[in-house]
DNA sequence: TGAATACTTGAACAGTTGTTCAACTATTGA
DNA sequence: TCAATAGTTGAACAACTGTTCAAGTATTCA
């Protein structure tokens, strides 16, 4: 907590021992982007609903469609979105395809927001 | 969970059982809002960023931007951002200005993502 | 085989977002 | 009072995002 005066950052700093402090909990700088990443992916209403709807269920993306009130097309959109940030996992039968939430950690992020929300 | 058939929903469903199941643990639509607006604030790199930066200290907006490597303006409208989210509190001490985060429930939220970004 | 169903995909469009620049306010200290 | 410092603000612009539409695939069933 005295160290000061140590370079982590490349401008002139105005506080070098706060500076210092906050450098050192950062994660790295790719963790960081991928959090973003993340964090962007649940930062669309209808990417919200459509996950809170699979909490403790499955559903075709009809169903969720209409659920949602939505075009079937910008649902399948989402999911793929959904899909490809692996918060939600998709089960083929016939012509009927059934999506899930991914792990129980995409519900306790959700339910994490929520409590915050809340307040 | 054998309640069949009741429309909750406005178009026609394949799968009532489950559709009702959904139903029935969404949070209220004006919640579900709030809670895609406030990870839309998370869902950047530079207030993901700053965010990190801030656990554990406060820091004025110079060393935010020097930290960075970005322009003063570049943070002001980012920490502008943060606080109408209540994610930052800030401080005035003469010219300088302190930001810090706003609870506990902020970090929490990152400590969570950062979990699944990790796996 | 052919029609119907369930979904996916790509292009297009409007709306939103993050950064920069320049101009502004507020506080300090000479 | 004047210059310097710390920060805020608004306009402008490029880049990105979500939805729609139309056309595509894959599977089922008659």
């Amino acid at each position: 907590m005295k160290e000061q005066n140590i370079p982590i950052c490349t401008e002139q700093k105005i506080h070098p021992c706060e500076i210092e402090r906050a450098g050192q909990h950062m994660p790295a700088e790719e963790d960081l982007f991928s959090l973003a990443e993340l964090f962007k992916v649940f930062g669309d209403s209808t990417r919200v609903r459509i996950l809170s709807l699979l909490c403790d269920t499955e559903l075709c993306v009809c169903d969720i469609a209409a659920c949602l009130g939505m075009n079937l097309s910008a649902i399948s959109h989402q999911l793929r979105v959904l899909k490809q940030a692996k918060l939600v996992r998709f089960r083929k039968e016939g012509k009927t395809v059934y999506y899930s939430l991914a792990d129980a950690h995409v519900e306790h992020i959700l339910a994490q927001g929520l409590d915050h929300v809340r307040e």
